[in-house]
Formats: C-alpha cells, structure tokens, sequence
RNA sequence: GCCCCCAUCGUCUAGUGGUCCAGGACGCCGCCCUUUCAAGGCGGUAGCACGGGUUCGAACCCCGUUGGGGGUACCA
C-alpha cells in the first residue's frame, strides 16, 4: 500500500475546491486506491493467503473507522455518546473480522481508543488508511422515491467528505418489475441532483459490470462455491411444509423457516429430486449472536437463532437480494454501507452472509452500516411509493432547483449547524458526519422544501434565474426556444422582479404569461374580485384616458401618471385604484409590480387590455 | 405474535451531566414596509411522553411503562 494514501487522507479535502454547487466533479483519485483495489480485486480469487486477507480485513476495519483529518470529532463522539449495551443476552460476536471495540458499547460507532494493535509485519504502518467506498444500488423499478435519493445524497456525501470512493450499482435482479426507462431515469435523477458516481454504469471503473442483470455468472460461481464449503444448503420444504411443521410442534407459523433441510443426507436429496423438486439454497445461520456498531444507531444486537437460514438463489436459479447485495459490497470492496432503516433487520442475515464470503476468500468481512431514519409522509408512516408525494419527477417538473431540493434532502435527518439550514453542495460535502444522522424518522414537509427551495432561487444570480426559467416559458409556449432577442429584453427586464415572488420556477408560467401573448385571459375570480361594478369601469377609464396620453413611457412616468389620475383624480385608495388595472392587464390579482409590467408591455398593448376588460365590465 | 428501531415546539432539528425557566428553521399569528402577491424587517405562539433510579445537579446516563414505526417472501 502507498504510504502516501495516509498522508492523502491528512490533508485537507481538496474536493471542495472542484465541486461547486450543481457540478461536482469526479472525485478525487488516489494513487494508492488501486493498489489496493487490485488486491482485493473480485472474482475472488484466493491468491493471497488467508493469514494476509484477514490481517489486511483488520486494518480496514480498525483502521478505517475514521480519517485521519475528522480524529478529534469522531473522538468527541467516541467519549460522549451514552453508553448502551446490546439489549439481548448472550456472549455472540461478530461474524467477520474486524470487532475491535464492538462489546464496548459505545453509541455512535467510532471507537479509537483502546483499539488492538495491527499485528502483520507484511503490511504497512498503522496509518488510518482504507478510504471509504460507498454506494448506491437501487433497482429501476417505477418512479423514483425521494427517500431514495436522500440515502443516495448521504452515501454520495459520505465518500466526498471523506475523500473515498462512491460506487453506483444497478440492482435488477428482478426481471418482473425492472425496466431499462426505470434504469435510464434514475441516471438521470442521480444527475439532476449533482451527484456524481466514480465507479459505475456509464463510467465504468475496476470491479464491473455494475447492473446485476450482468453479473449472473459471478452470482453462479460463488453460490456453488458457498455450497461447496458447507455454508450454503440445499432446502427442499415448501412454505406450506414449513407451516405444518410449526403448526405440529405448536409455534407460530409467522416464525418463519424452521432450518428443517439443514443437514438432509445425500438420499434424502435425491429422493425429492426425484418427486420433481427443485431446492432453494439457503444460507446456513451461525449460533451466535449477531452484532454491529451501526455508524448512526449505535450497538445493534440480534440474538442467535433469531433468524433462520434464508434464501440465496430460487429454485429457477435466479439469485435474490439478500445475495447479491452483500456478495457485490464484498467484491466491490463497499466499505460504508449507508441504507434505510426498513434494512435494518436484514442486516443479520448480510452480517452471516459476509462471514462466509470471507471464509471462502471474497472480500474481507461486513461493512460499517448506517442505517438512515425513514422518511415518512402526512402520518407517521413511511412515505409510500405509491404516495405522488414520493415521486422526484413531481419536485423536477415543477421547477424545484437541484440544489435547493438536495438541501431539503440533507435535512431529512441531517442538520449542518445549529442556527443554519441553507447550505450548497460544497458545504454539505465539506459538513457531512455521518455519525450526526439522526436516528428518529423524518416527515417530508413540503413547506418547508419549498420554503428552502425559494431561498435557492432568490439567491441565483439573475442571468442563471433567467436562464432556468426560459425553458419552462418555452415549453408553455410563451417563448421560441431560444427566446427571440425581444423576448430576452422582456425577460432580462421582468426577471429580477418575478425572481423574488416564485417558490419554483414553473410558476414563471403563470406569472409572465400577460408579458408574452397578445391577448390576455382574464380568470374568471380575478374579474369577479376586481372588474365587476361601476366603480371598476371608472378606474378603467381614467387609466386609459392618463396612459394614453402620456408621452413618457417609463416606469416613473407611468406610476405618475396612473397615481394622479387614479388616486389623486378619483380619490380611491391605492388598492382600489390599482386592482382594475392589474387584472385588465395580466389576468390575475397576483403579478409583478404594476408599473414595471405597464412598461415592458408596451402602450399599444396596455390600452387594448384596458379596452378589453372595460368591456368585461360593462 | 415474534424480532428490531425510535421518542425535544404542529413539523425538521440543536442539545453529548451544570453555561437550558431548552436554541434555530418551516408553519402559524401580529406589526412595519407597500400598487397586488411576494420578498424583507421586527415581534409572538409552541416542546424535553410518563414513572422510577444514579447524581450535589438529568432533556442528556440506567431501568421500566406507554406510544409510534419498521421487519417478519423463492420482492428489492
């Protein structure tokens, strides 16, 4: 390993410097990454010796615990987090290697102290080294969940604070539901909301294929190679023979798989061969408890026996979830695994799992995990899929920014400081503590997405505000694409104004309509509110007997003009004046400044308003 | 049922044994500004689930209760 990797990880991150809100770049490349990667490289071949792979398991995971530059803050956490021993009883340990400081008790993970010595005279010095290796791995089902990409943001910010490695997997093992347009779109989404992927599809990287559709022949080979050392099994039982069976010795039959195929002889097999069965495999469950420090809950403790042996591959030979994930973490070299808390009770299974990967030489042992805290909708349950509210694409469409909806995101469990909650990309990057995460589930509140979302957009520099808007303009027809130079002077003029009154950019639409047709539609309420009555007839026809003779058409000649005649001439209070004048020229009640929008609209245009919605009134 | 997670204003959170009669934000309410709507400014409303314990001292540590949630597939 390049010793200079430690010395990497004690300067600081120069990331930030590359990855400005909205276009992070690729991250940051490590010479001594690949050194490592090619040693650990997949298909598992077991080339080093076991004595090597176990020792250099140790150092990632002792040693990897934290980056040099972050000691003092994880130390801070490692001294004041409560204390919380495992709940169940029993002296179980951990499945792979790497527990060192797991029995302590410590919340919040990262324990430093006391930590045992690495004891190889093959590897390098105990430098803090392991960069962190994250990923994302959805599988392209239907539309994608804002709960989705909020793991997604914490797993990108994760590896980018860290300096490490975010890896994008693809996980359609499941040919019924997934789809090549769900797969293209959460691409997409990934980079609409500036999250960059070092390794991964369309990027490529050293442990491909990253789509799991591709990765079958991987999946074959270390099932019969699990199999084969005893730590996979045969299972022939139906669930309707499991159920009788817990039924018979009077338990419940929600219990689950009672392990009944576990040690079935030879004979046995092959007589349910021969009755046309074809097994699952199972993955035999060790006797122990299983444990780990998760890196945002603490100590979790499953008892042994809790959960029996599970299923890898079906009966057709298509392999599952709880197989592939942790076999692809293990070959991918995932060191932080950072997922939804609806995980968390898999975790045992993926902690059995990658014990026995790492007996038969692949990979080194279980990941840190941390599980994140649902995010859940109106009630107090987990925001369904099925909810529209869950869906990105409705935040995208209505004009939501990248960074404005990755901020809300953030702080669905995450807060950057204790007076502040808007932040661009770069200072969430430089920010994220992934043991800061809060463990209680987070409500998506749309006010307040919205609320942070307007910030953002106020905060754009006029000439990007304009250059977002355009296209929603454009696809309402309102605008050619691009818009004609008159349309960029009537834009570059109304934008400063419309900027400060929208939440997101969909509402130019509504907003700047009247600046760019002809004629204008009046709302049905906007009339009945403003232009019914004589009173609203006379107000029309003192604006257009000021405006049209006034020589002067600017914005300070038109609020003269307009105040004399309205409010000096008819004596009404501003808000009687101007709300006739208002809906006759844009439609609405709501609208940028009045006088502004007079003067972009041009004389000629102004009095055919004024004309039209006299009529209205009658 | 069983296993696991969680518990501070309506919501998201800060809080790591004294500096907390608990801070920020969104929401809501009021006022100012004002040509509408916003924005902005100022002010206000509202919370440590409960019971024990440890301690000189508990929002914070421990135990329990209650409540909420998640999981319990040959889905992911």
């Amino acid at each position: 390993m390049d010793p200079r990797q430690g010395l990497r990880l004690l300067l600081p991150d120069r990331s930030l410097d590359r990855d400005g809100p909205g276009r992070p770049g690729p991250g940051p490349r490590r010479p001594g990454g690949h050194l490592h990667r090619g040693r650990r490289a997949a298909p598992a071949g077991p080339h080093q010796s076991a004595d090597l792979r176990r020792a250099d398991a140790d150092l990632l995971h002792v040693e990897g615990h934290d980056a040099a530059p972050r000691r003092c803050r994880a130390h801070r956490h490692a001294v004041g987090r409560r204390p919380r021993p495992a709940r169940s009883a029993g002296g179980g340990h951990h499945p792979g290697p790497g527990l060192a400081g797991q029995q302590r008790g410590r919340r919040r993970g990262r324990v430093h102290r006391g930590r045992r010595p690495v004891s190889s005279g093959t590897l390098p010095p105990a430098v803090p080294t392991a960069p962190v290796r994250t990923r994302f791995c959805p599988s392209p089902t239907g539309t994608v969940h804002v709960g989705l990409m909020r793991t997604a943001l914490f797993n990108w910010a994760h590896a980018r604070h860290t300096g490490g490695t975010f890896v994008f997997r693809i996980e359609d093992t499941d040919a019924a539901r997934d789809s090549e347009e769900s797969y293209l779109h959460l691409l997409d989404c990934l980079r609409w909301l500036g999250l960059d992927w070092d390794e991964g599809p369309e990027v490529g990287g050293p442990h491909g294929p990253y789509r799991q559709s591709e990765r079958g022949e991987v999946y074959a080979d270390v099932a019969a190679r699990l199999l084969a050392a005893g730590h996979a099994y045969e299972s022939f039982s139906t669930n309707e023979e499991v159920d009788a069976r817990r039924r018979a010795a009077g338990q419940d039959p929600k219990l689950g798989y009672d392990n009944h195929d576990r040690f079935l002889t030879d004979a046995q097999r092959a007589a349910f061969r021969h009755e046309g069965r074809t097994p699952v495999l199972r993955l035999r469950m060790p006797d122990e408890d299983l444990a780990w420090t998760d890196l945002v809950r603490g100590d979790v403790r499953f008892a042994a026996g809790a959960v029996p042996d599970f299923v890898l591959v079906r009966g057709n030979g298509a392999p599952l979830y709880p197989f592939v994930n942790p076999v692809d973490d293990a070959l991918m070299g995932i060191t932080d695994v950072l997922r939804g808390e609806d995980l968390l009770p898999s975790t045992p299974r993926q902690l059995a799992l990658y014990a026995a990967l790492a007996e038969i030489g692949i990979g080194s042992g279980a990941p840190r995990f941390g599980h994140l805290p649902l995010v859940t909708g109106e009630g107090t349950k987990k925001l369904s899929k099925r909810d529209p509210q869950s869906n990105l694409d409705v935040y995208r469409d209505r004009g939501f920014l990248p960074e404005g909806f990755a901020n809300y995101l953030a702080l669905l469990g995450w807060s950057i400081a204790e007076d502040r909650d808007i932040f661009a990309m770069a200072e969430l990057v430089e920010a994220f503590d992934v043991t800061r995460v809060s463990a209680n589930p987070a409500r998506f509140d749309l006010k307040k997405a919205e609320a942070i979302n307007a910030t953002h957009l106020r905060a754009l520099p006029v000439a990007e505000f304009t250059a977002k808007v355009t296209p929603y303009l454009a696809g309402a027809g309102l605008v050619s694409e691009p818009p004609t130079p008159e349309q960029q002077r009537v834009l570059a003029a109304i934008a400063p104004m419309a900027q400060e009154r929208m939440i997101v950019l969909s509402e130019a639409v509504g907003l700047l309509r009247f600046l760019f047709v002809e004629d204008v539609e009046i709302e049905p309420a906007a009339a009945d509110k403003q232009l019914s009555g004589a009173d609203a007839a006379e107000v029309l026809d003192a604006a257009t007997v000021a405006l049209g003779e006034l020589a002067d058409w600017s914005t300070p000649a038109i609020e003269g003009a307009l105040k004399s005649a309205l409010v000096d001439g008819l004596g009404r209070k501003p808000r009687q004046a101007f709300g006739p004048v208002r809906v006759a020229l844009s439609g609405r009640t709501v609208s940028p400044p009045l006088y502004e929008s007079i003067e972009i609209l041009g004389r000629e245009r102004t009095l055919a308003r004024l004309a039209a919605a006299r009529a209205v009134t009658g």
